[in-house]
DNA sequence: TGATAATATGTCAGATTCGACATACAAACA
DNA sequence: TGTTTGTATGTCGAATCTGACATATTATCA
């Protein structure tokens, strides 16, 4: 962020900060969250590259579109088991998955 | 594996093959259990040159020190969840998991 | 050798995650 | 506008995963 936009929120009265203080996150939840953030957006990517609908998707993965859509949206009830499984099914290289871990860096 | 060591075993009448020809996995099931299986030595690793014991990691984890046994041994019943949380709660970096992760390729 | 520390394995009740279904919302087009 | 297609959200019984405990096995050292 260049400053001047966090010192005119400051003007406003806004509170700036990140998302993890906010939440009281420690840096290894913070990571764990951003993590399952990267993939899901991997898993979309990825969807969407080979031209497949959820439902696509969801057959291939031999799961419902629903699950489809809650993996792409890091739902707090998708496993980043899941979101891997489903990347690798879905044929990312583990190069892929490399690539998207270090964006959380 | 050099070719001499692949013949070698020709002669002596021991069929050769990888494991997951043996076991009859698709691409990407073999995947997934490397995946396992790196993150898991990865973790041993991490604990080692922390010189903590499996109790003292359990500490930090808040689990068992049966469970880092089986973390460490990429046990069926340990999900990658747990392994990336372990990792990263003993303070693994984003950087060290997606060289883990390239390790599988 | 035996004692002690570290690690491995088996089991289980409780917690979490799963696929599936219903349904709500959103975009594209008639 | 209504219809169709794709995506999002809520719920639930079944399946999987978890920490904990007991116990076995494997070092390490006296």
């Amino acid at each position: 962020m260049r400053t001047t936009k966090k010192s005119r929120a400051a003007k406003k009265g806004w509170r700036t900060g990140t998302v993890q203080e906010f939440l009281g996150l420690t840096d290894e939840e913070a990571a764990y969250v951003e993590l399952r953030h990267q993939l899901a957006k991997a898993l979309q990517e990825l969807r969407i590259r080979l031209k497949l609908t959820q439902i696509d998707a969801a057959k291939r993965l031999k799961s419902s579109q629903s699950r489809v859509a809650k993996m792409e949206a890091a739902d707090a009830t998708v496993s980043l088991d899941l979101l891997l499984r489903a990347l690798l099914a879905l044929g990312a290289s583990p190069e892929m998955l490399a690539r998207a871990m270090r964006r959380c860096a």
